[in-house]
DNA sequence: CGTGGGGTATGAGTTTTTGGAATGTCTTTG
DNA sequence: CAAAGACATTCCAAAAACTCATACCCCACG
């Protein structure tokens, strides 16, 4: 077990500039001068023989080197805090994970499943927020984030959780009213759209040769969990990921009347700041995540 | 991402004592005399404001807040050489796993799923070796071991992974020669022994009602899989683990002709020295083996 | 095209921390 | 009761880390 470690001290100097990539707001975080910080992480490269940054007159700038060691010194540090609040603090208090997440995934899929987790992994608190623009892990505490986003952010860690299949959906009072035996019978009713995705409709029912120009449109809704109580409550027809309609579908609430669906071309991802990619709750997250949407297939 | 972390170097001097429960060899380790362990240890002690270690004359022992902190210490170290060690040396060599296991579980039990760890696992090299006595991990790189033993040293983790069964086996060879329709013909056959387990017949034929001074004995083996090729071989009849018989018997090398089975009272453990159980490879090892033994009933 | 500003590196000197050696204390053992 | 083994402590020297001031670099902007 004997280590060969480097200079402990400047493993905290370093972590801190790579999370901020900024000399001078490590050395605010750490309160030391910027020269003490700059120093250490030169001591640092040296010893380990290998270049962290690339300096830039405008910044530093991780190299790949730095990019690789980042996840696992912030992950240990990380751990040493934690371990040591607990300690202090003599009671064993649950870590913190704290998700964002978009509000229709919260409400039809995650919520649902989150008591499972929290079963498998006690040591945890699980705390969800919504939030639905890019993700943006800069000054908040946000370990994780689950977006209907394509991946733009480098540096960020992301993995495709599901690609969105859309089911067309209805009440079945709705269908009791009128019928709905052939796609033509789409035009008689109202399509309920998402005000964040105007094409939606118009791709779906020119895949079933319509002309989008006759379609009756109902109310818009910022998100889906929305549409979904809307077509439940016999508003029209809604256009719905599968997974978030799965459970109003096996409850009966909705249908598929002509068992149609589209691939939207969008899919969630999985987001976290490419520092946490290592930490043991965000993996323990991960895994189970990744475990669920395999074992649940749709 | 504002950190209260305690001197790091401290930390080191920490887990080496603690893993050593002795300052002296922990210096040595460390190549410091003890003196500055000993001032190490006490400073991070004040700044934690927590008793680590209670000191007697002859050594040390951990507190129970010590024992609380020090696998995370070791978990966080550990990575952090790890992760210091792929980078310098530019390859992402994997990490090494080693276990000790014994002789008869691995090869009629791990051996054959085994692969599917190192699938799910590729950052991990698995090495096995074979062990017998009590688990020993002082002065080794041995992670964990797998050990039919009760567990005995405290601050050890250990955890049960199945408790004994034993079946009456036969090759089918045999049984054609010599029928086997009631308990009472046992007592016609040669009976396989283990020299490990000297009282492992007396107490199967006691539970039938029979008179363990009228069975003939045959051979005797150290290990249960030496046994399996014996009776397999047709040496005679076996009392075997289920979980080590199983593979035979789903083969038909052996049967077990009466349907009966004892439960030995032994039960096989796995054990990992207290500081490494925090160890992220320690986890994932641990967690696959409590899958794969509740997925694969016997 | 020069200049200011934001950012980083560096050098000298000072302060803080750490380590070594020797010594002290305590306890177990023969 | 002396000796040995283990940890704590004290004093001092050495090393490390920090601050301050300054130099440097590059970009943006007038």
């Amino acid at each position: 077990m004997r280590r060969f470690l480097p200079p402990l001290n400047s493993l905290k100097a370093f972590e801190a500039a790579a999370r901020h990539l900024s000399v001078t707001t490590a050395a605010e975080e750490l309160c030391v001068t910027q020269g003490a910080v700059s120093k250490q992480i030169r001591q640092l490269e040296s010893r380990l023989g290998v270049g962290l940054f690339e300096r830039r007159a405008n910044g530093i700038l991780l190299t790949a080197a730095g990019q690789q060691y980042l996840p696992f010194v912030t992950a240990a540090l990380d751990s040493l805090d934690s371990a040591t609040e607990q300690l202090q603090r003599g009671t064993r208090r649950r870590e913190r994970l704290l998700l964002s997440v978009t509000p229709s995934f919260t409400s039809s899929w995650l919520i649902s499943r989150i008591h499972d987790f929290e079963q498998q992994y006690p040591h945890l608190q699980v705390d969800l927020i919504s939030g639905d623009g890019k993700p943006d892990f800069a000054g908040t505490e946000v370990d994780m984030a689950i977006r209907c986003l394509l991946p733009e952010r480098a540096g960020q860690y992301h993995r495709v959780l599901v690609n969105e299949r859309l089911l067309l959906v209805a009440s079945p009072d709705v269908l009791e009213m009128k019928s709905m035996l052939q796609p033509l019978d789409l035009l008689q009713h109202r399509l309920l759209t998402q005000v964040t995705r105007p094409g939606m409709w118009d791709e779906f029912l020119q895949q079933l040769g319509l002309e989008a120009t006759h379609a009756t449109y109902g109310a818009g809704f910022e998100h889906f969990f929305m549409s979904i109580k809307a077509a439940e409550e016999g508003l029209g027809l809604g256009l719905i990921p599968d997974f978030l309609a799965q459970e109003s579908i096996s409850k009966g609430r909705l249908v598929n009347p002509l068992g149609l669906s589209v691939m939207s071309g969008f899919a969630y991802y999985l987001f976290c700041p490419g520092y946490k990619a290592e930490l043991l709750k965000v993996i323990q997250f991960r895994d189970w995540l990744a475990q669920e949407l395999l074992s649940a297939p749709l």
